[in-house]
DNA sequence: GCAAATTTGCAAGCATACTGATTATCAGTC
DNA sequence: GACTGATAATCAGTATGCTTGCAAATTTGC
């Protein structure tokens, strides 16, 4: 009606005509003008939300998140460890993991009790539960992944998964003060 | 997709390494066995987290996050804007949106009103506080996304670029059901 | 033995993100 | 003019993730 602007939710804004900013921006630097699209920031959170929802939409029969999974998995590959062992494998803050672990321990995915080698610890475990789960979600979680990189070549996918390994190991303490 | 093979009891597969695991995961089923560094959700998460962190750190003075900052980005480029248009613009669900605005409202750094022709719609608009901020914050923001690339070469950011945004455009409407 | 560091728990608070229900409005139609 | 369906915004509710600060138990270093 008032303007046809149907288009898909990332339009560039480049053509509205009446842009207030442009004018701005022709003399001054270039980065306010860019599009949300040319942001890496921007690029980054709708990825994150794409996988998410991937994700969730796979794994709904059993209705566990990536976090989720990724503390099991976690858990599962380390054998019975420290809370805080499990945050930093995940890189989840510390209280983030605690809330996690316990949504999992209500659920009976895992169970956690007082270490005997050092009392201030807590020893998560995986259950048979967490662990037939961990099973049973595979092939799910698999396709979520899949799903995910599915619009990019073989190539891009493998340059895509080392650029990000890339810069995950490049800040490996960012976002975790509190440990 | 292919069968299971036998959930081994002890798993240490090649720890670390490079890449090889990615190949064995995407072909093979063992990904259950595949390191959290191997799965793209689990980076994507990271990435998402650097990103936010360096942002958060670069414009701590103006107590910004990248999703306001996308808001009033996108404000700023297509002008005064029905809500509904700027939650596709940032590809963020309308009650967030509206959630976000709320805020940036509080701040003064827009203003809505019901629009004159629709009286459904209300439209935000940029208020000066909002355009001084925008200006104030660029090099800022600017620099949070130099840093958040920093670690990668120029063909590697490049190919990190490209990729998300092809993902990006491959799922322009998932988790919006709600529109 | 005591102080410092560590591990966990708890709680309040903020921001993001989504769902579902509801209200108001608009645009057709009969 | 009333009815109907679509649309824009809102509200209520849930969940996640991070921050800060504090407390308790415990280990460790001196």
């Amino acid at each position: 009606m008032t303007e046809d602007m149907n288009a898909a939710p990332e339009l560039p804004p480049e053509d509205t005509g009446e842009s207030p900013a442009l004018l701005r921006a022709a003399c001054d630097n270039d980065w306010a003008e860019t599009g949300l699209r040319d942001r890496p920031g921007f690029l980054i959170r709708r990825l994150h939300q794409i996988h998410t929802a991937l994700f969730m939409q796979e794994c709904a029969s059993e209705g566990l998140t990536p976090v989720q999974y990724s503390v099991l998995t976690a858990l599962g590959q380390m054998g019975p460890s420290e809370q805080i062992a499990i945050s930093r494998a995940v890189g989840l803050d510390r209280t983030s993991t605690a809330d996690v672990m316990q949504r999992l321990e209500k659920r009976k995915m895992i169970r956690r009790r007082t270490s005997p080698k050092d009392r201030r610890s807590k020893i998560a475990t995986l259950t048979e539960v967490g662990e037939s789960l961990l099973e049973r979600i595979d092939a799910a979680a698999s396709a979520a992944h899949t799903r995910t990189l599915e619009p990019l070549g073989p190539d891009e996918r493998r340059e895509l998964m080392q650029a990000m390994r890339k810069i995950v190991d490049a800040y490996p303490d960012l976002e975790r003060k509190s440990y």
